[in-house]
Parts: C-alpha cells; sequence; structure tokens
DNA sequence: CCGTATCCTCTGGGATACTG
DNA sequence: CAGTATCCCAGAGGATACGG
C-alpha cells in the first residue's frame, strides 16, 4: 500500500482540516477505510449491540490477532472507544462513538440492499433477538 | 480465505433460492463484498459516470491487472454488465445494473457520512464536474 | 476474559511488458 | 484502448501459545 495507490492510503485523522471544507476527496479515504475487511463485520456487530471482544471474535469467527488490531483502528479513527471496568477477570466493552452511531445508515443501506424483495419484517425479529442477546450482557454487569 | 472464516467467502449468485426467504445471514456476504479492496471505488466511479476501462484506471491509480480482476467479479455478482462496441480500436463501457445502480443508496450514505457538518453544496459542484466529463465521452461515441 | 507475541502461509495487488 | 501474462513481494491475517 506504500505504492502508487496513496490517494487512499491516508487516515481520517491525517486529514487536513476536517472541519474547515467538506472536501469531496474525502471520500476514497471513506471508501477505503470501510473497503477494508472485517471493518463493516465489526461494525455492524457493534451496532447490533454486541460489546465483548470474545463475543464479536466467536460470531465473525475471527481470531484474537485480527480483532484486536482492527479494534485499534477503529479507536485511532474515532469509530470506537473501549470502556475498561475494574473486574476480575477483566471485562471490556467496545462502544460505538457518535461518529461510529453515524454508520447505521451506512449499514442499513447495505441490508436494504440485500435484500430488495423481501419485507423488513424478518430483519426486525432478527434485529430484537440480538438486542435481547444483548441486554442479558448489561443485566450481568449492573 | 479458505481458512475458518467461511460464512464471508461465499459469493452472492452461489446463495440458495434468493428470492425465498429475505435472510439476514446474507449480509455478511455483502460486508465482504463491500469489504473488499476497491469495490468501493470502482463503484463510486461508475455511479459518478465513468464507464471506461482506462479512465478508472486513471481515476483510482489502480493497474490493469487489478482493475480487470475486480470488473469480472463485479460483473460475476451482475453488478456491471460489459457493453462492447465494434470500434477501432475496442472500446468498452461498463455499466451498473439495476442491482449496481441500488448502490447508489449505499454509497450516498457514505458520503453523508464522510462530511457530517458541511453542506451539500460543495459536492454538488464536483459531481456537475465529474457528469461533464462523462458527457464529454459520450458526445464522442453518438 | 482480553488481549499480545510469534511464526508462517497465502494472496492481493503493484510493476512491467506484451497482444488484439 | 482494453485487457492478459508474468513475476514478485509486502502485508493481511490464521494458528498457536503465552501473560495480566
Amino acid at each position: 500500500m506504500v505504492h502508487s495507490g496513496e490517494q487512499a492510503a491516508r487516515a481520517f485523522h491525517e486529514l487536513p482540516e476536517a472541519g474547515a471544507q467538506p472536501n469531496h476527496s474525502d471520500c476514497p479515504a471513506a471508501y477505503h477505510f470501510l473497503g477494508t475487511r472485517w471493518n463493516l463485520h465489526i461494525i455492524s456487530a457493534l451496532l447490533d449491540g454486541y460489546t465483548r471482544f470474545t463475543e464479536i471474535a466467536l460470531l465473525l469467527n475471527l481470531n484474537s490477532r485480527t480483532l484486536a488490531e482492527r479494534l485499534k483502528h477503529l479507536e485511532l479513527e474515532g469509530i470506537v472507544v473501549r470502556q475498561e471496568r475494574n473486574q476480575i477477570p477483566v471485562r471490556t466493552d467496545y462502544e460505538l462513538t457518535a461518529k461510529g452511531q453515524a454508520l447505521r445508515e451506512v449499514v442499513s443501506e447495505i441490508q436494504k440492499w440485500t435484500m430488495p424483495a423481501g419485507g423488513p419484517e424478518a430483519m426486525e425479529v432478527i434485529s430484537k433477538e440480538r438486542r435481547t442477546y444483548a441486554e442479558r450482557e448489561i443485566l450481568q454487569i449492573g
């Protein structure tokens, strides 16, 4: 990636003066970011209420090394925050920042695109299932 | 990719009975597809009106080998169609199918996400520039 | 449980050169 | 112009083992 395709290689936080001029050329960076393996999967999982490292690793069938790396990236990009709890054994929760939550719209559109014919009812059900799963976890905390 | 993460490895056209049940489990496939390097860039370029092989290669600063491969994938997925014209030298146009066009919503959301603060005005201008470019090409044909 | 460290394989994809 | 053919290698990422 240090070759010719440099326009897409830079990260968000390296962009000059993010607030100044809404520049169309930021998009390639977003494409590159979302076009990076596992990122969409992970974001989707977080949106679905999964917050735990192992949980996500199991869900995506993704090994810890890769997941840790991706999460670190997501943290750098300001999409995810780590919530450490002083507990034994250690318990960490990953949560989406506002910027990360904003990706719900994107993911939502992807889901729509995946199932154009079928009604959204089936999805509702599954969303609720997942939420329930997440709530079970939350109950364990509070 | 023939290792453990198989749930994401299968392609769309391999999915059983696409029309039957809108299954949530199709999403990982979409994440994997959109999460594949260059695919979003290419789709975005096509949406912006770029249709030529070399055009896209230049725009994305992407070498021909990779672009050819990706386009072949996109064709297999039913997202793109090749329009060959009997001309010398050969001229080919890549166009989005309905399924491909449907991705405009997704890309649009990504663009929104990229520039949350700034108004959409700046983008309009650039869109128009691009369109003009595309139209120049079209005029050359018909 | 949540990672980090190591090792190692496999492939995405860049550079370059060549055809119809 | 629109690819195909080769060569080649950095790096993604899986397996495994270990540490706090």
